[in-house]
Parts: C-alpha cells; structure tokens; sequence
RNA sequence: GGACCAGUGGUGUAGUGGUUAACAUGUCUCCCUGUCACGGAGAAGAUCGAGGGUUCGAUCCCCUUCUGGUCCGCCA
C-alpha cells in the first residue's frame, strides 16, 4: 500500500491519526534541524514536517517521496491552503523515485510560455489549475450522461472513419491500405449517422464524439476536439431547444452550482449582427451598435451604405492616442481604413470627423450624446464588414473599460439564420448550416421563389460570446430536401454520389428529428474561465497542428508509403 | 493564403551601435528549529533564434529565414 489516505483530505478531523502519504516535493523549506516539505497529489497539498531526529532521504523538487507520519496541528495555520490548518509530523521518509530539474515552475502560477508548456506536457498537467480544468471537464461529461440517461437516451458510438464529402470543413485523409487509391475520412462529426440512428428507430442517442476538421487553429478552435452530440426524434423545435436548456442547466449546476435562468433568451441571427456585430455576442455587458445612417446631417456619409457606431463614455480618457491607434487595427482586420472617432465634452464635438457633420447639435441629440461621450464610425465598406469590426471593437472596449460582470454568465440562443448563404466567387447558393437543415415552416414557398430569404430552424448555443454549440431540426420531407440539393446546385449524380445511401434511408419513414452538439471544450472553457481551449485539452496541438511534446505529424518510412501506395511529390519529402 | 507581435542564462523579463549584457526566479554549496513566495552568505549558468548585410565595431540598424503567439480568410 503507497497510501493510506490523500493529501488533499487531512483535515483537523482526523488530529493524531497515523497516516502514510505519497507525492511529488512542490517545495521544500529546509531551516536547518527542521524540514518542511510541501507534499502534492492530485487531491491537493499538505505540509510534511520532518523533525531533526529523522532519517531523510535526499530531497529535491518534484522528487517522488512517501511520509509515515502523525496528523497534527499546526502551531499557526496557513489560511491560504486548504489543508493549512494541519501537517503531518513524519515519522518516516521514503525515496520512491527521483526527477530531473523540471524546466517549468509547477504551481498554479507558473511563468513559462505556451510553447515551454506544450513541449513538457506532462509538467504542466501537473499544474493544479490544469488539473481543475480537466477535472472540470470530466464533470461535464459526467453531469451530461447522468441527465441524458435520466431522460432515456442511449449513448451509442459512430465510426471516426467516415466517407469524405465535401462542403463544410477540409477532411482530415486516411488512406485505406486493402483498397488502394482510396481514403476514409476521420469524421468532421456525427451528423449523417445520428440521422440514421433516428430512422434506425433509437429516437434518443447520445455521444460524446471526437471530432476532425482540417482547418487553421485558433485559440479557441483545435483540429481534433470534442463534441455532446444529441439527437431525437418526435420532438418539436421548443421541445428541442427546451431540453437542451434543462440539460445545460444540469451541467452549469452539477458542475459550477450556477442556478441558470430558464428559459434561455433568444436573438435572431439578424438582430445578433446589428446590434452586437456579432453572431456569437457577449451579453455580460450593453454597448450596443448604433446605426448612424439616415440622418439629415449625414454629409460625410451621403452614399455609403450603411454607417454603424458603439458609442462609450470615458470620462478618464482611457482612449489615448496610442489605445485609438491599437483599437483601428481592428477595422484594419476588417478592411475599414479606420474607425471615425468623435469626442464630445459636453460643448464641443471634435475628432476625425467632426467637420463632416453639418449640423453638431442635431447629430448630438439624435445620437443621445452627453458629456465624455467617446463615438466610434465604422463606415465606408460592405454592411457586414463594417457590423464585424465594430463587434470585434465592441469586445474590445469591453475588456479595456471592464464592462464584463464575470460574475455571471451570458448564455443565449442565436435563432432563425438564414437557410442559404450565396458566394459571389462561385456565384452559387451554400448553406448556412448544413444541407439536411429544415426550413421554417412559413418560409418553404420561398424555396421556390427567394431562396436568399428562407430562415432555418437552426440555432447556436452562445455563452460568454463563445459559440458553445448549435443544432438543427432535419428535413424528412423528400421534396423539401431534393428542393435544398437543387438550390444547391448538386446534380441527382452527384448526389446519389455524395450521399446517395442516406437520400434512400430517408426514403423509408424518416421521424421528424432534430438535435443539437455542444462544444465540450469551449463549454470547458467557459466554465472555468479561460480563452484558451489548449487548457482544456490534456494533449493539444499548437497553431500549425502540430504537438510540440510528441512531434506529430512527423514524416513516415518509404515502406509505410508503399503499403498504402502513396507517392509523395518532390518537395514534401525531407 | 494574408496581417501583426515576440524570440536575450533552465524559466520569465530588462537593456544598449563600444570595456565585464542587468534583474527576478530556478539550480548548486554552506549556515539556520516553526517555515508556508522561509531567511542569510556564496557559486555556476547566455556563442542575445539562425544566416547575410551596413559599420572600425552589431545582441541593438537593415534584409532573409526559422520558431512561437494573436487575428483575418477558412471553420456546412
């Protein structure tokens, strides 16, 4: 036996017990005669006391040792650690195993970068505020199964080697070695198969299902992630979204004991866009996006077409010349040339533009402007661009004059987006959300006639502006879906290629069905408060998708190649 | 595909066209019986990411490149 209980639980409770623990040396204060060594396990960590009289093996930092000793209290108390009022008197200690110097300080504040931190994986997962984060994550999983099994849903696996079909996010390729020239792919998620599961007559499944897509990393993005993947049958459209709010209130309880406010607020996805510039916005704080445009003294702004401006107080000038100079690389990111800015102090209206306005006492009231009003333009690009910046800016301004409560959470549902999305390159119709995605009732006579306007019974999850999730309710109707394949722009052979055998499953009595998937790492993240979803994952890639610690991807022997009858071109090779 | 930021002892930072590159922390040695970011004394540890250029002289200025990060595009 190594132990006999864990560091984390000594407590008061249990003064002058004997007790044999075990853990890595996060610190060691040696005062000469007496040692004190600060012993942690997962649980936590715990004082050891090691009196002169005891024998003492060497000791470094991170050095594996085991303690027999007697739980005590401890002359003054600690308040800052959990188990700070008590330590154990070592009777007896035990090397179990060295360490090198780790090239990291493991403590919840360590100063190493991510890069440092990526390469000793292990290190850093040894950090308390990582461990929390993965333990979170497992409660999220756990407050997950236990709810859905409660409501009767089964949790069922679908193959990770799927069938590549375009549309949607690059396909991560493995070749298949006993059909040669052609490839499996590893699965962007689900989808097909929790439709087939619901004409496979399951009506409720669940998965937690890794997931695979091939595209540029962001903070909050990994190529290889995790998603709570939901589907059922005969439920409506508010039945659907009701039970996934019931189940994200199980979660934030379980997991954080946030009490949420059912039911979830919804903003339509237009509503989302002009008001926040966003359709994943942040509703922790206001600051909403102000349309400027249609004004009688709009001078400067006669032709565009649109103009849109958050409008902030800054009574301390907090907006310097420097911080106006940073924030106008945003509408630089978004194409604009920059922000107009306008200050008024209470007389005057001054700034960039101020001599475009011909008349600045009607402009100030329409615009309800009052003393250390600080006014941000964008203007002078396509709407959308200019509702983008200015929701980038918005976020921003946020963080810069700390409107955000942290204290809460902003969770809302983004509803009725459009069904279509149109891309003047290939000049064709896409969709929004995906090609199985129902139309709202009212709207199917328009799938015939405006196409551009149909909105979806598609929505996203959104919390603290991070999209944690989203779903759909599925067409079962045959003509509605060879109506979305025609828009589309695919060809009967085309589809009969693509996904011929789901079109023939729909064929024999699909359910109406919908369903939803949460982002298991953002949701992770959200909970325990950070930006960046590597913390979030035990093992993630860095920007380019590759692991530091590990070195994939890495370059395979010429035989592996020839296994799978795979010629690299001059140039990819070493 | 594109834009921007950063690379200086193990780690995190400072800094300068010119003699010995500074600080914190970590590491090592010694002292220390109530520490908990222990304290004290000392020591070791850096070809300033790489290559090229400008210069009498480059860690510093310029170019290229590599690495890491943030974002846009992309992510049905």
């Amino acid at each position: 036996m190594y132990r006999s209980i864990e560091n984390g639980k000594i407590s008061e409770r249990i003064v002058g017990e004997s007790v044999k623990i075990i853990g890595w040396i996060a610190k060691k204060r040696d005062l000469g005669g007496l040692t004190f060594i600060d012993l942690r396990d997962r649980s936590g960590i715990v004082q050891v006391l090691i009196n002169e009289n005891i024998e003492r093996p060497e000791m470094r930092n991170e050095y594996v040792i085991q303690v027999e000793g007697i739980v005590s209290l401890k002359a003054v108390p600690n308040p800052a650690l959990k188990t700070g009022k008590v330590e154990v008197v070592a009777t007896k200690v035990t090397l179990i195993n060295k360490a090198k110097n780790p090239p990291l300080i493991i403590a919840d504040e360590t100063d190493a970068l991510e890069d440092v931190r990526l390469k000793y994986r292990y290190l850093d997962l040894r950090r308390p505020t990582l461990q929390n984060k993965l333990m979170m994550r497992a409660k999220i999983t756990k407050a997950t199964r236990a709810f859905l099994d409660d409501e009767d849903f089964i949790e069922i696996e679908t193959p990770i080697l799927t069938k590549s079909t375009p549309g949607g996010a690059r396909d991560y390729l493995v070749p298949s070695r006993l059909n040669p020239g052609t490839f499996y792919a590893l699965a962007q998620s689900p989808q097909i198969y929790k439709q087939l599961l619901m004409i496979g007559g399951f009506e409720k499944y669940y998965q937690i299902a890794r997931c695979f897509r091939d595209e540029d990393l962001r903070s909050d993005r990994q190529p290889d992630f995790t998603q709570i993947d939901i589907e059922t049958s005969f439920l409506t459209y508010e039945e659907v979204l009701a039970l996934n709010e019931r189940l994200l209130a199980r979660i934030f309880k379980d997991v954080v004991g946030y009490e949420l406010k059912l039911p979830i607020p919804r903003l339509s996805y237009k509503d989302a866009m002009e008001t926040y510039g966003s359709d994943k916005p942040d509703i922790r704080f206001e600051l909403k996006i102000m349309d400027v445009k249609g004004l009688s003294y709009d001078s400067f702004i006669h032709g565009k077409e649109a103009v849109k401006g958050i409008k902030i107080s800054d009574p301390t000038n907090k907006l310097s010349r420097k911080v106006t100079d940073e924030l106008n690389l945003i509408a630089k990111r978004y194409g604009l040339a920059f922000f107009g800015l306008l200050k008024y102090d209470g007389l005057h209206l001054t700034g960039s533009l101020a001599k475009n306005i011909a008349n600045h006492d009607q402009f100030i009231k329409d615009l309800g402007l009052v003393k250390d009003d600080v006014l941000f333009l964008g203007f002078d690009a396509p709407t959308a661009r200019i509702l983008s910046a200015l929701g980038s800016l918005r976020n921003e301004l946020g963080k810069l004059f700390n409107l955000i409560n942290k204290e809460k959470f902003g969770v809302l549902w983004v509803d009725s987006f459009p069904l279509f999305g149109y891309d003047p390159e290939t000049k064709k119709y896409v969709s929004e959300h995906h090609p199985f995605t129902q139309p709202v009732t009212s709207d199917i006579p328009k799938l015939w006639t405006k196409p551009e306007e149909v909105i979806s019974y598609a929505y996203d999850i959104v919390i603290n502006g991070y999209e944690a999730g989203g779903g759909s309710m599925r067409i079962y109707d045959q003509d509605i879906q060879n109506r979305i394949f025609e828009i589309l722009g695919l060809s009967p052979k085309e589809i009969e290629y693509l996904f011929g055998f789901f079109i023939e499953a729909l064929k024999y009595g699909t359910p109406p069905h919908g369903g939803l998937a949460f982002g298991l790492d953002r949701l992770t993240m959200v909970l325990s408060g950070t930006d960046d979803i590597r913390d979030v994952i035990a093992f993630p890639k860095n920007l380019k998708g590759a692991s530091l610690m590990s070195e994939e991807p890495s370059n395979v022997s010429p035989y592996q190649l020839d296994e799978l009858y795979i010629k690299l071109n001059k140039g990819s090779e070493e």
